[in-house]
DNA sequence: CGCCTGTTTGAGAAGACTCAAAACGGGTGG
DNA sequence: CCACCCGTTTTGAGTCTTCTCAAACAGGCG
């Protein structure tokens, strides 16, 4: 019954009954989708927006030369598909990950909550200038840092992600990914990252057992990486009031 | 008297008086920077955005290991230091790269446009959901790609956007950045993006005097790199109607 | 003229890639 | 319960791109 973009949203600030009903209206359409389904792909129409409402996906873009980039990781709460505010054409791909369950509605639906509840709005475009950030973050990394620091960061962010969903995490959680998947994520090839792991195994940082992987001192992978969570608070202060109630 | 802001809104949707004043209200605060001068540093508190209103600037930030990545460059009309939205620390340093004109305003300000122009907000969320796949096209770029298909991707985001602004702009463009920027803009190392654009300029691709590149076959180079341009146009059908002008 | 910043060139090293093949592991059908 | 299969992980060897260190070379400015 609670809507996982509304739980999103109210971890960053309480939503007056108005506001849940307007978010909630979001999320009526629900489909589910198995691990490695695609819901959307690159360069097809679509007038939605969507909504991940459990599980994990992930969005990608494919090269002329064949090369895939995994641009973003999608947790429960996530917009996703937000190239079609902007645009009629998909900027992405859209894979489950894990099994999941997604929701859409169409950026029309938008307009109400930009009309009717302007503090929402407001969230929302916060929500959207901290991703922004997030995806500074993740230039750096490409841009900047070797293989082992990128796989680093990569781990911590999925693990601080899934800690605003899921309070039980600790230190380990499972990776529903592929070496090949991880590669497409952080700019290497499968052979460099299987190559990669071992060493940061070997070095202390991470144990792995099967799917699961665990961060042995996240203080010093933090630290090593110059990980920043871009997820935790966002500023609310300069939102103007909630809309009145229509009695 | 133009508001740069409010030129670079009104190529995407001409705005009623109303929403026009509201934007020009933003941009009171002008300051004038020299190429090279901080406008703001990363870590500093602040609660304001920022409008370029001439010339160029960037935005970077610095990793640990000393190195820095430059993440986006901004012309005349982009809103910059957007981190402020969602924090009280800034995320990025912000460097004029020419001399430049630059505007400033409370975050605070923001909440009027939500609450009294939820189309302008709309536009403004379209706005950011644009630079956001524009963010990704950078990733896809830095991670998947080398480096001449790295500086052929950076050459033609700047020429486009660069005619935004200056319609005269054909195929040549002065660039105000040593190679050491370029390199921290697409991440590589000064001395590589030296041979490359060597290689480049032997290949036929570009041709270099002084600061002045020229992009010799442009629809052959946008081919060549893959490059989309994300600025040119954005979906504004979705948008509530605008707020009526209270008589 | 000399200095400073930026560009160019050289040479060797390192990180990451390619191609290739072997080992592993979980799932399926006999 | 075993044998087989397929996708994934692991390992090996050689190559290429990009980096580092270093020094020479412009060009503008006081």
């Amino acid at each position: 019954m609670d809507s996982a973009l509304a739980s999103k949203l109210q971890h960053y600030l309480p939503l007056t009954p108005e506001e849940r009903d307007v978010v909630d209206s979001l999320e009526r359409r629900e489909r589910r989708f198995r691990s490695g389904e695609v819901v959307l792909e690159e360069g097809e129409a679509t007038d939605r927006l969507y909504v991940v409402t459990g599980g994990w996906l992930h969005s990608s873009a494919r090269l002329s030369s064949g090369n895939r980039q995994i641009l973003r990781f999608h947790f429960p709460g996530d917009l996703m598909g937000v190239s079609s505010i902007a645009w009629a054409e998909t900027a992405a791909t859209l894979t489950a990950v894990s099994d999941c369950m997604v929701s859409d509605f169409p950026r029309l639906a938008l307009a109400r909550v930009f009309k009717e509840q302007p503090r929402l709005a407001a969230l929302l475009y916060a929500v959207s200038a901290a991703e922004n950030v997030a995806m500074s973050d993740r230039l750096m990394s490409l841009g900047r840092t070797d293989g082992r620091t990128r796989i680093a960061t990569l781990f911590l962010d999925i693990l601080s992600r899934l800690r605003i969903t899921d309070g039980q995490i600790v230190d380990s959680f499972e990776l529903p990914l592929t070496q090949a998947e991880i590669g497409d994520a952080v700019g290497l090839t499968k052979v460099h990252v299987n190559r990669t792991l071992r060493e940061m195994e070997q070095a202390g940082m991470i144990e792995r057992s099967g799917k699961i992987v665990r961060i042995v001192d996240e203080a010093s992978l933090v630290e090593f990486a110059g990980f920043k969570d871009r997820h935790y608070r966002i500023a609310t202060d300069w939102f103007p009031p909630a809309a009145m109630a229509v009695v």
